[in-house]
DNA sequence: ATTTGCAACTAAATCGGTTTAGTTATTAAT
DNA sequence: ATTAATAACTAAACCGATTTAGTTGCAAAT
């Protein structure tokens, strides 16, 4: 440290957080302190300031997967709001496995983590209930336990597909296959809600064969089979929405391995957006989430709770349906 | 802590540390600390511990973005191999500013952060010489330096560039564009090297208004300029190779909107892989890293410099190329 | 000539662990 | 009956900051 040369660490401390003045440290003694960190780049220890203080200034960032596109852009703007504010960010992705969410989130509060913003496997509940109960800054977002008092950020899931699904209709289809999880998740379950409720809305008989529930650990199998069967077997089907992002990669990728001469005949919708819809064939209307404002809205829940603000807490985002 | 109920928290210490045995704490005891530690859930302040030990069992992620579908997936598995050695990581995205890349680089320092992994931006190097003189862990990848002694895991850019040149020469080509970024990065001049070298080789005359280098701060733009300068204006370009998949993206992009017309005559070709390659239109040819291993390779170089291993200090790996 | 007040600093406790150098009680050796 | 050895534990220093409660020296007030 600094004040080898010359004064007190106690010295060094008021000046370099600020507190020089409060504590009558005088000008000349302020200088020369400010100075000599200057040149000797001296950068306090975080972990000795973090456990002296109480605080790590570190957010920790819990979601399924970096590597998801969605969850890479949210990560990234996440980051961003998060470095504004001066912290900084420790990350894991669960891999939707329940032992690692509640490793990362052991480890985390083991590290003092200021505050956490997770996207959950939904596997945790009882854990994560004991984290609100006791007041542990925390924002759920794009999966939202039913836990009562918690901070969360969504966005309109069933509204979303209801539009969706209309959009459909109004082209002209009737039988219109929808390829879902089969999930746990509540925002699967709002979509499909959306689905039905448009279709019973615009007078069209709802048919349950038309929905195939997608294993996630067998999802090319899966999404593969729903296709055939949609467009082979019952030959009906003229319009399909895939109910999240990773359906519709593998569901364009098979039908372009496997059913290349069906894809003219097919219109493609999917609820959440990805760049390759841009460039991709069959195009597909998707529906797209305001990632930046999700991220934003998150880290501004999150230090309203660090900061004792009472404001609301549960923000619901409107999406975008983009038509292709 | 535990030790109001019976002991020391040096007996505590010992015991949860697995030192139990050589310090002779009684099986007794060690069995009573481990049950009262399993039951409170308690886990030692890991805080008070690194600054105890020196060490933070944390390490730094900085990348140029984790949105980029290339370093999300790197981010993925550099992320499943440390949580495997049982250490962290905290992570940041530096957007290719060196300005965020040293406020990085000071804040994991001052964390006490016990090894990085990056892909620099580059535009730091007298502060990376010195964290490497100092012999502070640390690896490179993707983006590597000029300096000494420095650990790196990289890719063939040059064979890679010049087979995927070689292909399109074999397919007939022989006037191949060239998109690359104006741009500082070494990997990019090996990439020009590769394709440079083919023609040579192939014995094909080398036309250095076949080369495009486009500011990445106006891909978009500089991305059109190019296809129609190629396509449109000299009109004999038959072959496209993109340097890097952001530029590819772009580039399809551009031609589904503006130049559909021209998408049959073109052959495309791309350094890097993106998911969408599979579904996209017109098919592109791409180079395809071999991200779990070099995920790997970053980590184990990094564990070797912290555990002190003398290996080797700088890796090469192969990549392939995938014809579409 | 004391006392008071204030400017300018600092000693020492604290955060929650790790680790070194002991201490104490008991058993074995002389 | 001492002494030496060992088993089983702990006091206290330390990591590098923050923060509370002082201390010191000097000028002004009584």
């Amino acid at each position: 440290m600094a004040e080898e040369l010359g004064v007190s660490k106690t010295t060094v401390s008021f000046v370099l957080n600020g507190k020089g003045d409060v504590n009558k440290i005088s000008e000349t003694t302020q200088k020369k302190i400010v100075n000599i960190a200057k040149k000797r780049n001296y950068k306090p220890n975080q972990l000795a300031r973090s456990l002296a203080i109480g605080k790590s200034h570190t957010i920790g960032l819990i979601i399924p997967d970096i590597s998801n596109p969605f969850f890479g852009k949210i990560g990234k703007f996440i980051e961003h709001y998060i470095h504004k504010k001066g912290f900084n960010v420790m990350f894991g992705s669960t891999m939707e496995s329940a032992e690692i969410e509640k490793n990362l989130l052991d480890v985390f509060f083991s590290r003092q983590i200021d505050g956490v913003i997770i996207a959950t496997t939904m596997k945790n509940k009882t854990l994560l209930e004991l984290f609100i109960n006791n007041n542990y800054p925390i924002v759920f977002f794009d999966r939202i336990p039913d836990i009562s008092n918690l901070f969360s950020v969504n966005i309109d899931n069933e509204s979303a597909t209801n539009k969706l699904t209309k959009r459909l209709i109004l082209k002209g289809h009737k039988n219109i296959g929808l390829i879902s999880l089969l999930s746990h998740l509540p925002n699967i379950s709002s979509r499909i809600n959306g689905y039905k409720k448009a279709l019973i809305e615009e007078g069209i008989k709802f048919n349950d064969n038309f929905i195939y529930d997608i294993d996630p650990n067998y999802k090319k199998e899966g999404v593969k089979e729903a296709l055939f069967e949609m467009i082979e077997t019952k030959n009906s089907v003229t319009a399909i929405i895939f109910l999240n992002n990773m359906l519709a990669a593998e569901g364009i990728w098979c039908l372009n391995v496997h059913l290349k001469d069906r894809i003219g005949k097919l219109d493609l919708a999917c609820f959440d957006n990805l760049d390759l819809f841009d460039y991709s064939y069959p195009p597909v209307t998707s529906v797209l989430q305001p990632v930046k404002e999700i991220a934003k809205q998150c880290v501004d829940l999150l230090f309203n709770q660090i900061d004792g603000n009472d404001v609301e807490n549960g923000v619901l985002l409107k999406t975008k349906i983009i038509d292709r």
